[in-house]
DNA sequence: TTAATAATAGTCAAAATAACTATTAGACTC
DNA sequence: GAGTCTAATAGTTATTTTGACTATTATTAA
């Protein structure tokens, strides 16, 4: 490390929490308390800290925040914009999940006035660049679910398979066939059927499956590839 | 940004620049000419400063210690590990780029003993944890490689198939049918034949190719998939 | 009883893949 | 200059996968 001069930065972590509920993709948002945004609407973050990972104040921040914890969170990409603070220089690294919406209670965290689900194209004016860093989270959402089979971590335990169809609809915004879906899907192994049926609904109960957690860290490992 | 008080980090970008010789994956190095690291091999990295972006400081660091410029730099991940600096909490950035070996050449910078070009496998003790970060390097790029039509880059402008052939054994480890691999590649329209034949081989000469860099978007744009 | 809704099963042509064999061109050797 | 070596290039074939469909079944609501 030479030639230039050492400087400090202020450096956070934002978490991007990924949800799905009715088909619908939505992003966990906190809204602020205190400080020069307050009462805005923003990504869970806040500053790291000298003895953490950046992983680790992610999990903090996140358990902080909202409440969600056990959450594994991946490192997205770190957004360094020389403007992307009003006022100050600070550079931050998103993390990205996805969680099954309902699977934890949330938690609003002292210093916020609240956290929310919201579905991404109903998205309310956000502090700094966080529209900016939810679009690339985004990005890689669709992304990923095309190359892992990362959709069941959006869903509840048991789901059907229209389930499963409707939530990769949403991502990619296109339009499946479900026969085709459905033979694809069950030619991978992945899905351990629940000798079960929906309840409740106006039509023929759909068949109830849930996921092949070892079969997924096999797949996962050979390089998964999901084309539609 | 609330809850916890704010500390201040250093940062630092760290390149990893990925070339191919003779089908063997390659990695370009720096030794150090001063600071405690004095006489040791490293990744070509520096400070982040003050009015610059992440990368910025990737080409400017990468210009500065290699004499390597105008180069595509990926973001690959940041490192924050707390013991990944012997002394002090240093976080840094890795970036990620591939290029042609003798397309440029190598200036060794000021405050630096060396910079050179190594096989992957062939690699000298690294500083700090710049061989975990060559590591994550190295994963990303076999993952890259089934999804995008990156093994161009790492070629020169003319090329053969069997040379584009073996960058792909080589990066994946794996052995591929010659006939196939070849019929596969036509098929997706990336290769513009350039009228032209291998000179001085030992045996009948391959046509050579160069790849067509607007096929090369469309197929980006599209989400690109190579299975072998 | 029937309409509505969605689940599930099945068909079929076209395309892609994997595992091959065969032939060809050019250079080196004796 | 005939034979041999290496690798390029062409072609074959069975199997699998895909995409675009149609048909049938189960369940509830009207």
């Amino acid at each position: 490390m030479q030639g230039v001069m050492k400087v400090m930065h202020a450096l956070t972590v934002d978490n991007l929490v990924f949800g799905c509920e009715g088909g619908r993709l939505e992003i966990l948002l906190v809204r602020h308390g205190d400080g020069d945004s307050i009462g805005q609407w923003g990504l869970p973050g806040d500053w790291l800290l000298d003895h953490e990972t950046l992983s680790e104040a992610a999990a903090r921040v996140l358990l902080d925040k909202t409440g969600l914890s056990d959450i594994y969170l991946e490192q997205l990409k770190t957004f360094s914009d020389l403007g992307r603070h009003p006022t100050e220089r600070i550079i931050t690294t998103a993390f990205f999940s996805l969680i099954a919406p309902d699977a934890s209670k949330l938690v609003v965290g002292t210093y916020q006035l609240d956290v929310k689900w919201f579905p991404v194209n109903e998205i309310p004016k956000l502090i700094f660049d966080h529209q900016a860093i939810l679009e690339t989270g985004i990005m890689h959402l669709k992304h990923k679910v095309c190359h892992e089979p990362i959709g069941f971590n959006l869903l509840p335990e048991k789901f059907s398979l229209l389930e499963l169809q409707m939530l990769y609809e949403g991502i990619l915004g296109v339009s499946l066939d479900k026969p085709n879906f459905r033979r694809k899907m069950q030619k991978m192994n992945l899905l351990i059927s629940c000798d079960e049926k929906q309840l409740g609904v106006a039509h023929r109960a759909a068949a109830l499956y849930r996921f092949d957690k070892e079969r997924y860290f096999e797949l996962k490992q050979q390089g998964f590839v999901f084309e539609v």
